[in-house]
RNA sequence: CGGGGAGUAGCGCAGUCCGGUAGCGCAUUCGCUUUGGGAGCGAAGGGUCGCAGGUUCAAAUCCUGUCUCCCCGACCA
């Protein structure tokens, strides 16, 4: 028998682990920090590109790749971009191995003259190429997404959350104008903010973060923050206005229209496989996991149950008509046809897997012309009529996205408070959860803060203005800020 | 890198204190019976006990060294 996903008032993490195992999403691979990808995980991770995939075509983009290796001297070429990343790069020093006896060893005699990065992010060789491509105002804006894997040598992991390698998207963008670049930055928020909400059911905060949260290279980093079940925030993806610090580095200008040489304005934004973390910290229960219908590889599942041979084949047969049908709405549906695994088997590894619809189909249900039909989100189960059932089904995937975005909303609002003074924010933050509190701006203060209470500003939110005093030092501050312990 | 825990079958663990032929549950394979909430019975396969030394007639167990993983921090998408 399966562990049962454990307590999670006693171990966050622990029910978290298992429920990436339960619902077999991935696994820790032998190499540090690094995880396998299963195919349930992958499917899901799948969905999500199609769908951003979709979200940046719209907004003009195309896809390229540029090399997954970058020259050391690159990454120098921005001082705050290698200041940031030096310490977490994977570094190729050597190009082959020698055999010796017992195994190979690294061939001394191959060592690089240059070493090679890993990739921690694209910005330095995709800036090298931007060079040669862009002469005019004629060749802007460039609006380009690269899918790729990164690393970064993290000190400490967690499956999806936080692993040295990952998989995710980076837009890099360059235009003629400031105000074009800043708009980009914030289109792309807002497709982000977008995704997280309608088809992750994730609400996310949105603002800017302070300058000692900034992505290195960037002149402001605005970003999308959630509240996860543990009460921890995680950043569930940046858009970066990043000035002209990279064409700089990179000598990238242009000739406007009257003739004169400019710097490129720059954009990059990204999100990650760390989504796939906050959808589980986010609709998870002890069942396992809730994947939102939009995302979800499979939305609906079929278990047949029968005794002889004859209920088989009429249940099976019944199944067909039920599958043809919910095909016809665009619903994806699967039928565990398995001879070998009793009913009950089958809803407990349905559920842990996070389908949003069960449809049970036995002889009870082929008499009356019914099915029975269960949520995973509520786990409530009900006999319906089979006619007029693809029609219900759409509709009550429709309904189960939202109550997921609901419910994840009010918990995160049950969750998120406003203090006034320091002494109160102490108190409240023990808790966790997203407080809102006045901030005198400056970095000493922040530092101060995340020294003390363990909590950091996740980010300045937007039009929020509110003259107040700094809960710390009591100095005049424009707005409330968000802080919270995070991932 | 600091503090804590753990490495024994695919997974989860017991055995270690007190040395004496390597065990349990799940999974797997075969057979039969089952199937409306994680099936039952019977049989079978699978491990040089993280690695390297040492002590001993004998080491999963004792000693020394070493590597790795997990959790809590620091760092970070």
């Amino acid at each position: 028998m399966a562990k049962k996903i454990t307590d999670r008032s006693e171990d966050y993490s622990q029910w978290y682990q298992d429920v990436i195992r339960e619902a077999k999403l991935a696994d820790h691979s032998p190499v540090r920090g690094c995880m396998v990808i299963r195919p349930n995980g992958y499917a899901l991770w799948e969905n999500m590109k199609a769908q951003l995939d979709t979200m940046f075509k719209e907004t003009g983009h195309e896809n390229a790749y540029f090399p997954l290796f970058i020259p050391k001297s690159f990454l120098s070429k921005e001082a705050q971009h290698v200041e940031g990343f030096a310490k977490e790069c994977a570094v190729v020093t050597h190009s082959r191995l020698k055999s010796v006896e017992g195994g190979v060893e690294v061939d001394p005699e191959s060592r690089l003259e240059e070493e090679l990065i890993v990739r921690p992010t694209s910005e330095t060789i995709i800036w090298d190429s931007y060079r040669n491509w862009i002469q005019s105002y004629r060749d802007l804006p460039i609006l380009i997404n690269q899918w790729a894997n990164v690393v970064r040598w993290e000190m400490r992991t967690r499956l999806f959350l936080r692993t040295m390698e990952f998989l995710w998207q980076e837009g890099h963008t360059a235009h003629a104008t400031k105000e074009e670049a800043v708009e980009e930055t914030k289109r792309m928020l807002e497709v982000y903010r977008t995704f997280a909400e309608e088809y992750m059911a994730m609400p996310v905060t949105t603002g800017v973060k302070t300058a000692a949260e900034r992505f290195a290279g960037a002149v402001d980093t605005y970003c999308i923050e959630t509240l996860l079940q543990d009460n921890k925030a995680l950043q569930a993806g940046t858009s970066h206005f990043l000035g002209q610090n990279f064409a700089k580095a990179f000598d990238v200008k242009f000739q406007n229209s009257d003739g004169e040489h400019e710097y490129v304005w720059a954009t990059s934004w990204g999100v990650s496989t760390r989504l796939i973390g906050g959808l589980i910290m986010t609709h998870s229960d002890d069942q396992g996991l809730i994947i939102p219908p939009k995302l979800a590889p499979n939305q609906v599942i079929i278990v047949p149950i029968w005794r002889s041979d004859e209920e088989q084949a009429n249940v099976l047969e019944y199944c067909d008509g039920i599958i043809e049908e919910l095909k016809e709405y665009d619903i994806r549906v699967k039928l565990d046809d398995r001879e070998n695994q009793n009913p009950g088997r089958k809803f407990a590894e349905h559920e842990a897997a996070g389908i949003p619809l069960r449809i049970a189909v036995g002889p009870r249900d082929l008499e009356n012309n019914n099915v029975e039909l269960a949520r995973r989100d509520t786990l409530d189960k009900n006999i319906v009529d089979r006619n007029g059932l693809g029609n219900r089904i759409k509709d009550l995937l429709n309904q189960i996205q939202k109550d997921l975005y609901d419910s994840a909303h009010q918990r995160i609002q049950d969750n998120t408070h406003t203090v006034d003074s320091y002494e109160e924010f102490k108190q409240v933050i023990e808790d966790g959860g997203f407080v809102y509190a006045h901030w005198d701006g400056t970095a000493e203060t922040e530092e101060q803060i995340k020294e003390e209470t363990k909590a950091t500003i996740r980010c300045i939110p937007f039009e929020k203005e509110e003259e107040g005093e700094c809960m710390v030092t009591g100095k005049p501050s424009s707005q409330k800020v968000l802080f919270a312990r995070s991932y």
